[in-house]
DNA sequence: GCAGAATATTGCGTGCACGCAATATTGCGT
DNA sequence: ACGCAATATTGCGTGCACGCAATATTCTGC
């Protein structure tokens, strides 16, 4: 809808309507009107990070189990057709709030975490799956400008480059961290 | 002005009259009115995080040196006066829009942590910024919710412990994270 | 099947954020 | 000192987010 009448032509009246509810409603479920028509784009990411971390064999650390998770969502091209990116990519407020879409998943990913391993605490588990979701955002912010020309003609940013590898970069430097987190030395061995 | 008066009885009106401004000009500094009282309050973070990290002697490692900086931003009580604190922990926008004010650390943060180690990459650099910014986070935002009763009378939120206390356990968990970043392992030694 | 509670939906009213285009202000070169 | 360009400020208009209280709906025990 969004994709077909472009984003700013949405009115909140329209999306209440199109989902038989008044605009009032459709308030309750969504805090804004970018957010509704990303929620509509991306799903239910909390879902597919849950069932992305349990399928990954027990063997592999955390770590990777989370890395591996995280870089699938972006590797999933069927729920992000590329004329949606592209709408998303070029509005700033869109691109904005496709962003914290991916603060939605930091809950799960804790529990996940404290499940993968139970010796590790919670605000750790906090800490790491929260460090995930910055990671994961840099990522895709920086994907999204690719050539993100402000001033000019709508239609004209074109992202390119693997996201999933951009994603597996910034997530790489975390890896350590869950290392430490699991093998509980105090903390600083390189001196001692 | 919020103190006196109670944040919901400020009118942006009012920001913008006591800052001999129209409205409008209120509005290009501020994105919303929470925005502009939070402000009154914190001050700039960018320019005391900054500050703080130059001024940790140069011996001691980045992690170190950047926990704590973050930590020290928490200390200082001067700026954040006791009943400032209650106003905002109090109210459910306000707390939200406290919390985000420390993603504005996150790039004066990047800069200072590429300067201490400059063979460092920049990707590496935002992603452990972002990091320490997301675990603070989860710090405040807890301390914040330290017996939060959300039903009941304002004024009843009573922020206890040690927030210091609580944003340096939030941040050490990432500490082997810069430690990996500087030596440059190539990434999981515990097996070779 | 029914009363009553719990929950979801709706209308209304209020302030507000923000794009836009006009106007005032500052800063710079000569 | 002057004019010009860059920037900051302002008014206006439009949609919108959200608290509140009334109403409709679904969920219980009996």
């Amino acid at each position: 809808m969004a994709l077909a009448r472009g984003p700013d032509n949405v009115r909140v009246e329209d999306i209440a309507a199109a989902a038989g509810v008044s605009p009032r409603t459709y308030n309750n479920y969504f805090s804004s009107r970018e957010q509704a028509v990303v929620a509509a784009v991306v799903g239910d990411r909390a879902a597919q990070v849950a069932a992305a971390v349990v399928s990954r064999p027990a063997e592999v650390g955390v770590a990777d189990a989370v890395i591996d998770a995280v870089v699938a969502l972006y590797s999933d091209s069927d729920d992000h057709p590329r004329d949606a990116l592209l709408m998303i990519a070029n509005s700033a407020v869109l691109r904005a709030c496709y962003v914290d879409t991916i603060t939605m998943i930091e809950g799960p990913l804790t529990d996940a975490v404290i499940e993968r391993c139970d010796r590790i605490g919670r605000l750790t588990a906090q800490v790491l799956s929260a460090s995930v979701g910055a990671a994961a955002k840099i990522a895709v912010r920086q994907w999204l400008q690719t050539t993100s020309a402000p001033p000019s003609m709508p239609g004209f940013v074109v992202p390119s480059g693997s996201l999933p590898d951009l994603v597996r970069a910034a997530l790489t430097p975390l890896a350590p961290a869950f290392d430490a987190a699991t093998t509980h030395s105090a903390r600083r061995p390189p001196g001692a």
